[in-house]
DNA sequence: ATAGACCTTGACATCAATGTCAGGGTCAAG
DNA sequence: CTTGACCCTGACATTGATGTCAAGGTCTAT
């Protein structure tokens, strides 16, 4: 299968698929013509792809355990909890900072619309 | 008052007053020898960067409004609030956002480690 | 006059996945 | 043989505040 084909397939852009493969997720062989031919399997391999960046895992740590999870479940692949956790603990801290950022906006609009609302005409 | 002296007063960077100075948040006049030369009022103006900087409003959005919230309270300036909403907006936004990811992290950990649990020996 | 602390501008790097363009090859159908 | 759809590589842009470096000017104290 060509790359166009997997795109379509897949959902994703034939930049991205270039880009995940330069990032050693996904490894075509060559036809003679220097064209990318896919196995069709890769279809899997590319939803997989898709599912961990929503998770808002990188490319990178994707790399780590894609090869394993492809071939067990997820359960057999070790490598795979350090990154979740430590996703998980990324995200939580964020979480935490936007809803600090969160408050003190709503403060900052409380005090505002008291100010307008308790000295209409100072 | 020149650059050195208002980034230890503020703990700003030198690099990040001048680039205030460049998003048109400060106007430092120059000394005969080119040197910025800032008033001492100045002290404060940087403090209110910082403070809206850490409710995560851009320095476009600042020099939106800085100008007047300098002269007047900032119940006076109507110029705030639209950008105190979009800014919420886009936090909440960001907050479930996260908490959708997070979401989708627990689940898959539980179902890694329920996983693990309750077929030990398969 | 020289060292050293301070100032200047300009530029590149950061982070990461993706869009987009340029310049050029391949191939099948007409 | 030409058109058009598809493919290739390489490169720059995006986002925004900040770090950092280079090359050089200023000024004070020695």
């Amino acid at each position: 299968m060509r790359i166009g084909q997997l795109a379509q397939e897949t959902g994703v852009s034939v930049r991205s698929l270039r880009y995940y493969e330069q990032q050693g997720l996904i490894s075509p062989i060559r036809q003679e013509n220097g064209y990318r031919d896919y196995s069709p399997l890769t279809v899997h391999t590319v939803e997989a792809i898709k599912l961990y960046l929503n998770l808002g895992l990188s490319t990178e740590q994707i790399a780590g355990f894609l090869t394993c999870v492809l071939r067990n479940k997820e359960a057999f692949c070790a490598e795979i909890m350090p990154v979740y956790e430590k996703k998980l603990a990324e995200i939580e801290a964020q979480i935490q900072q936007l809803t600090q950022i969160r408050s003190n906006l709503l403060d900052r609009i409380a005090a505002f619309q008291a100010e307008r609302a308790g000295k209409p005409d100072e």
